[in-house]
DNA sequence: TAGTGGTCTAGACCACGAC
DNA sequence: TCGTGGTCTAGACCACTAC
């Protein structure tokens, strides 16, 4: 048995999700890829295949494993879907969701601004990508979102590569999975720029949702800026 | 055995949630009350303890009941903890949340608005009560706020039950446990009034939480929106 | 048909809390 | 000491997917 049992240590099932966390972290499997089954890993760590299923569990639950009944256990990936249902909470007055289009603005390199240096764990004016978009919902201008990434981990970087959904394309052009992301929101007022670009007046309240994106190893890898007009949407989220 | 096991049917542990649920609706158990312990279930129900522990497992994930280990299995109340950390999300520039003080300007009684009895599912002009009160953070006010309850249901409310946390208040003195809450947030400007309460100038741009609050059942039990100025303050949320 | 995850059981033993 | 929830096991059987 590769794991400790000594009087007060961690559950099995603790200790298994920590080696699979590990595991997954390195980069042994990567999103969309299938994890051995719960015998194979019972086998191989010498414990009940229930206790594979409690790990397990507690994994999906976290949404880094996705159980497919019948084919498998696998890394979670940001699809479309997740990118719509879980990260994307801008809703209409009819509260439903479209995944907005997009149009690039700005998109260049420089070095990051204190703030940003900060929220990224990045050195003080290290290099990094900025990029400036409108996003339309219905065919309005919507949102303004300036996008801040550490150059060193997203090498290679082009313009072009902006068509995709951005976290389905971090995973698969640079294999930096997101995992979760914290939001804090505020109300502001339209600067010049955010009018122009919404076809508001200047000073017209905005919703700004700030992002920070991190893996699973708790890294800070993009830093969202998304200033929203609220007439016609909402930030929509439920409590329990 | 009281379940179905026909084919297609649910599984069992669903078919008990389902049971646990609507015994709690129904008021066989009240917040902070004790139900019986998964041996005595398993006992009751002709299932075994496995099957129960499951079903209790998923409603303490929904935040339907709470265990402690060595005592029992409690209905979910709303306590100070769960106000302060599930449902009060304004946070402060350290990322970091106080219980807000209140101080109430209106006490009402009055019919609801067309909004407000669409969104409370009353009929039309049924009678509601009106509060609207400043909450300060810090020492500072930060949020105006005003709250419309349906009148059948808070028989005999007064101003002064208000000095309570509203939803644990709601639980002992109504018997009416909110199980979620579904908020929608928009930045809009200050009005004259806003202004006044917050210390801002008029057209100061705020957050506007509009927020309903639900039981178990799904009855809409609370309508309340609060204005907050996010200049010291933002709203937290983390994705997943 | 074979392999995967999903449900359910019966039972042993541990850890916590109240008495 | 007793009753509670918490962990872990071994095994039966079901349901879905692919071949």
């Amino acid at each position: 048995m590769v794991f400790s049992t000594a009087n007060g240590s961690a559950p099995l099932y603790t200790q298994i999700q920590n080696l699979l966390i590990t595991r997954i972290i390195k980069g042994e499997w990567s999103p969309t890829e299938i994890i051995p089954s719960e015998i194979q890993f019972a086998r191989e760590l010498g414990v009940s295949q229930g206790t594979i299923r409690k790990a397990i569990t507690g994994l999906v639950e976290r949404k880094i494993l996705i159980r497919r009944h019948g084919k498998g256990t696998f890394v979670a990936s940001h699809d479309n879907d997740r990118a719509l249902f879980q990260f994307f909470r801008i809703h209409n007055k009819k509260n439903i969701k479209a995944l907005p289009e997009s149009k690039t603005l700005t998109f260049i390199q420089r070095s990051a601004s204190a703030a940003e240096a900060d929220k990224l764990h990045l050195p003080k004016k290290a290099r990094v990508f900025f990029i400036e978009r409108i996003r339309s919902l219905d065919d309005q201008p919507i949102i303004i979102e300036s996008i801040t990434l550490p150059d060193h981990l997203f090498k290679g970087l082009k313009d072009i590569h902006l068509l995709n959904t951005l976290y389905n394309l971090y995973e698969t052009e640079f294999s930096i999975a997101v995992h979760r992301a914290e939001e804090s929101l505020r109300a502001i007022s339209a600067s010049k720029h955010d009018a122009a670009q919404l076809n508001l007046t200047e000073g017209a309240p905005l919703l700004e949702i700030e992002r920070l994106a991190l893996t699973l190893d708790n890294e800070p890898i993009e830093l969202r800026i998304s200033r929203c007009t609220t007439e016609k949407h909402h930030y929509w989220n439920t409590l329990y």
